[in-house]
DNA sequence: AGGGTGACGACACCGAATGTCATCAGCCCT
DNA sequence: AGGGCTGATGACATTCGGTGTCGTCACCCT
């Protein structure tokens, strides 16, 4: 199927793994998810079903796979915050960080961000990857002395309000960038907690 | 297969979506959502298994039968809070309301808790009703007054306080009441977001 | 009495997901 | 140079979730 037929130097097209997010991204963007078959990736990427599956748990996954680095980006910043912040100044400064490493890539999260959108099987599984994230920061804010419950709510809040800028972000019709949209979104927080109106 | 053979008043044994939902949460129990199939849940119904897909989306919603009404319970707390309470006083008044639903179904949680927490699909569509819950409690709080993004923040926190308050409800080993659970959430929230360490 | 309705069974079918075995290029070891 | 090992892949078979379609038949309404 997909051997290098001249001068090879591998039996295989390197990379199978990309070619199969790739494959994956533009046919979900020309015919949906659902339209779309493990086999047509497959094929498109030079590949088996058989061998999707052994890159990817299901096929969700495929557009997924940049997950746990997304994950780490949060308890990076996390851990980076000074010891001394008490947890929603450590929680503002890891959001900076984390929106930092998206600051070019706006127009490649909307793309993905409209497949997620246009199915409910993906907006699920973000949903659990989301709940990882706060799951991974209840655990870095316990490191740092936190205690239950007010780790966990912090955490969950904290993915909360990235998630409320994010969308905003990704929506066309707003024009302002992602640090200024968290801020927007933690002040919400604080206004709502100090009991305002 | 189901028909009443004498005296007769229907066609068939009334309540297929009922005895489903038993078979289901009962088969689960004894060998494990995935271990289960549809076919063995409508065997035990003395039903089809074309007929469990009339009543139910896919496998999964056969343990979520209740949530819209848990839903409806959020949306009718917030109602039911005094119009002059700020949000996060509303959002008291609502969780106490939907603590008030659960107060003697705690075993009831717990078994089906249980099956749920064994299961990464089962968590997945816990986390869609959740964020549900999320979606309507926001909607009702733009009904209040409460602008965006400070509604869909709120929303996601009284969430977010609701389902620690309720894990640590139906774990085994606290046996303090949801309510009061619910209050040291709140609490945490309220220290956290006031900058306490 | 006759026609409509609604719930269900029977059957066929698609696609996701998994187990198993064969294949073969590259590598290491002698 | 030769032989065996490894790891990624293809090929094939199977299970199960999910859906489309049609037939059946008690119930209901007129």
């Amino acid at each position: 199927m997909s051997w290098r037929i001249v001068g090879a130097v591998t039996r295989w097209e390197p990379n199978a793994r990309g070619r199969l997010e790739q494959a994956a991204l533009e046919l979900f963007g020309e015919h949906g998810y659902e339209q779309t078959t493990v086999d047509d990736i497959a094929r498109r990427a030079g590949l088996t079903k058989r061998t999707f599956f052994r890159h990817f748990a299901d096929k969700r996954e495929v557009l997924f796979g940049g997950a746990d680095e997304f994950k780490q980006l949060f308890v990076d910043g996390l851990t980076g915050a000074p010891a001394s912040a008490a947890p929603l100044e450590a929680i503002a400064v890891t959001l900076e960080a984390v929106a930092d490493a998206f600051h070019d890539r706006r127009e490649l999260a909307r793309r993905r961000q409209r497949v997620i959108m246009a199915n409910a099987e993906l907006q699920e599984r973000e949903l659990v990857k989301l709940a990882g994230v706060a799951a991974a920061l209840a655990a870095a804010l316990r490191e740092r002395g936190v205690a239950e419950p007010a780790a966990s709510i912090s955490a969950e809040t904290a993915v909360a309000v990235f998630r409320n800028a994010f969308e905003r972000w990704v929506a066309a019709a707003d024009r302002r960038e992602l640090p200024e949209l968290i801020g927007e979104s933690l002040d919400a927080l604080r206004g709502v907690t100090a009991g305002r109106r």
